[in-house]
DNA sequence: CTCGGTGCAAACGTTTTGCAGAGCA
DNA sequence: TGCTCTGCAAAACGTTTGCACCGAG
């Protein structure tokens, strides 16, 4: 089962990690399009699962959109923007206290946690959508 | 633009506030079945979209069963399951200093945030799972 | 040469929508 | 009567899968 290194997977890896922004599969996609790569989307699902599966990338659950992916994998929390939708990172440190004060207060094994905040990112602010 | 309080809404409605566990649309509609009313999926999904838009119920964005929805208005923390996949509620109170943290690190404007923690919920550890 | 990866198209599960008819205000 | 809501079926959406061929190790 050892991982074979194809220029697609390569090329979708080195998409998100050169992002910004959190992409989804199809932004994935459409930005390897641009860059004349004729990769097929099912390739790009099935690479972007693999990586996430392998810890090389990171992805959030978005409310409109389906998962959006992310090239830091380090622990940090994420904001989405009321305004545009767009998922932001966020970087606090982790904040292990918040599982000590679930596990007190209920009978439940806490293993970890997830932060997201609702807002309104610099961008919407600068054209006053707030 | 004045709602009707129709039949089939206060069902759907009852049926929400009544079950403790969090439940799928479809799982919604499956209960109503078993209580011998014919409502169609589609009037359950409207329904619940517009319970939630007015506030009336909670909703959360489940990784395996889409949405989930909640009876349980007052502010509260989730919790998913690792070895079930079942929501369950965190009585936890709301953390407002989570939210000043946020505001103090990054320029965004930073309204609200919502917590998902992840761990084993007390059936499964009785049956041995965590 | 072998076995994982690719591309395409078809299938999938969840959610939304178009439409004609039903029923609340 | 108005206009919203309903039920059904069809469509839409993001994602996964089956299959034959390709290509890295």
């Amino acid at each position: 089962m050892s991982l074979k290194n194809t220029k697609q997977r390569q090329m979708i890896l080195a998409v998100v990690m050169q992002s910004k922004d959190h992409l989804t599969a199809e932004q994935v996609y459409l930005k390897l399009q641009e860059n004349n790569e004729t990769i097929g989307l099912a390739t790009v699902y099935r690479n972007l699962n693999m990586l996430y599966q392998t810890h090389q990338i990171n992805r959030v659950l978005h409310q409109e959109s389906g998962y959006v992916y992310d090239g830091n994998t380090h622990p940090h929390y994420h904001m989405v923007c009321e305004a545009c939708g767009r998922v932001l990172d966020i970087e606090l440190p982790y904040q292990e206290q918040i599982d000590e004060l679930a596990k007190q207060q209920c009978e439940e094994e806490i293993h970890s946690h997830s932060i997201v905040f609702n807002g309104i990112c610099k961008d919407c602010l600068a054209k006053g959508k707030s």
